[in-house]
DNA sequence: ACACTTGCCGAAACCGGTTTCGGGGCGAAT
DNA sequence: ATTCGCCCCGAAACCGGTTTCGGCAAGTGT
């Protein structure tokens, strides 16, 4: 009678859960020892180990992470909280880079807890919440700064981080990143090789690290070429379409503007051909245009945007 | 010395959290008392429950979702799972859509789990997997389709959501929409006021609810200025530019081709743009273009497009 | 005055795991 | 034949909450 009852509650509701209880019946174990044998404790036998693990994913176990978060403090969850306020140039990626991490952590059995916050102090408590509540572990920190206040807080917080982008401050920070500074060289180098003598820079806020780093790779790619730094033909802070607007109009109104331009972020890539077709200048003749990041948009911009 | 260090142990680590027998000590109460005063139950005289009230969020106690969750099974989270392999219109929203969710989700002390899936029955792997596992009680499910599979298999899994989007069949669905066939309505009727006669109408995927609605709210409109409905100047499945330059060009080329065209989608309408310019058209002028979602690069685009 | 509700709260079981503690069994050393 | 130690595992406490159960005191009806 019980167990009709539990089958047709079972199958009246969802299948019911297979608990840590259950494989230690089916085993004639108790509960404590088959957690000890899933989670590598020394003090069971290789044999009993094994017997553990295969009955326990034959039986389609897996632990409810709530229930370990409780004890354990670690929730299996990542955590990623973004800037509600800032429209920028990364947003385009935003899709792309939450398929990528939900599969990997979803692979692991784990979770991705998504927030907003508004500004960096809100940032910082909204970090602090989040960890309290158990509800991260740790964070990916995207669009890093060179001098990032959000990774000075977790580093005092002793909250685990992992840096979409570099910092100035590498120490003890696990990062992982796009080398954009070997494509700003790349594509130097390759405007040279196509006889331009005057290649112009526009790069991004300074203060963003991918920014830094493609004006160096753009440093790099001249001395390669064996061509000298100009100033006069470098700008940054472009990151919008008209900021990229902007900066291309004052290259080449230069004394001596230059005859390509490198540009760190495609948005204002695509702002400054605008402005060049206003200016009444043919690019891909009068001037070239390059830039990085493959969005989508370049491709139907007018006219259409060399990325790589 | 038991105090002294816990108290060592807790400014070593982080704040202590507030734990709810920590609530019930200070008031002299028992945990489980606490407990019934904060969640409504009817055996706890008024008097003890604002006593209790005030006490906790004096000391700052927020309950840890974890421990709720493993005995009630609600994990105070909500799920959203997008579809990682299509690329459409709707992703410019997405940030804005998670700000929104998320702050209406912390808002109430609850959590946004993403994940991502590629395909239905893959989506309906993973509600069922999140639900299991407990880490959503129910999920948002944006771009809704006339007839959706998710929405099935949700219904019959009676497993809590909300569409963004409305649906065929509407039977016990809560959900949140933009009213954009009114839009579409007062777009058409608009147009009629600036003399326009013909006017022609390029929606979205005929699956998703929102194009079906639009395409009814041009209909209203046309209904309202005592135009006759044309099949010869209207198109549908123009979600992307390409598709939207293809489908004006159709209409262009129509017997008596319209002189104003209302757009479902603001990409589409986009794409359009730059495919009259290439007829030697001019908007504004030869044809009129409208269109409504207020995307940013509306702004941008040349001539820049009128939306709502 | 007595039994019967009713209101209100304490005690304890419970959720599904993890972790500590202690002891039984067995081989090696004395 | 003891004693000691080591390898395993069972028993039970524990994490931080929720929920059931039972009982005490005050109020009600007669």
């Amino acid at each position: 009678m019980a167990v009709l009852a539990a089958q047709s509650n079972a199958s009246r509701r969802r299948r019911a859960r297979v608990r840590i209880s259950d494989v230690a019946d089916a085993l004639g174990l108790t509960k404590g020892t088959v957690s000890r044998a899933l989670n590598g404790y020394t003090d069971i036998s290789e044999t009993t180990r094994v017997r553990v693990k295969h009955k326990a994913d034959a039986m389609g176990y897996r632990p409810l992470s709530q229930a370990q978060a409780i004890r354990t403090g670690r929730a299996r969850s990542i955590g990623l909280v973004l800037q509600a306020d800032v429209h920028d140039a990364h947003r385009p990626f935003l899709s792309e880079f939450l398929a990528g991490l939900t599969q990997a952590t979803s692979a692991h059995n784990w979770t991705l807890t998504v927030a907003t916050a508004s500004g960096d102090p809100e940032m910082c408590e909204t970090f602090d919440r989040l960890v309290d509540e158990r509800k991260a572990d740790g964070f990916v920190i995207p669009r890093t700064l060179l001098n990032d206040p959000r990774i000075e807080h977790l580093r005092q917080s002793q909250i685990p981080f992992i840096l979409f982008g570099r910092t100035g401050d590498p120490a003890d920070c696990a990062w992982f990143d796009i080398r954009g500074e070997d494509a700003m060289a790349d594509a130097v180098v390759r405007l040279f090789e196509l006889g331009h003598r005057r290649i112009g820079f526009v790069g991004g806020r300074p203060e963003h690290t991918f920014s830094a780093l493609r004006e160096g790779g753009y440093r790099q790619g001249l001395e390669r070429c064996g061509l000298e730094q100009d100033r006069s033909i470098m700008r940054d802070c472009a990151v919008t379409r008209e900021e990229g607007a902007v900066a291309v109009q004052a290259l080449m109104h230069a004394d001596a503007p230059p005859t390509a331009v490198v540009f760190a972020v495609d948005i204002a890539a695509i702002g400054a051909l605008r402005a060049l077709n206003r200016l009444n200048l043919v690019v891909g003749r009068d001037v070239s245009v390059i830039s990085y990041d493959g969005i989508p948009e370049a491709v139907y911009s007018d006219p259409p945007l060399t990325t790589f």
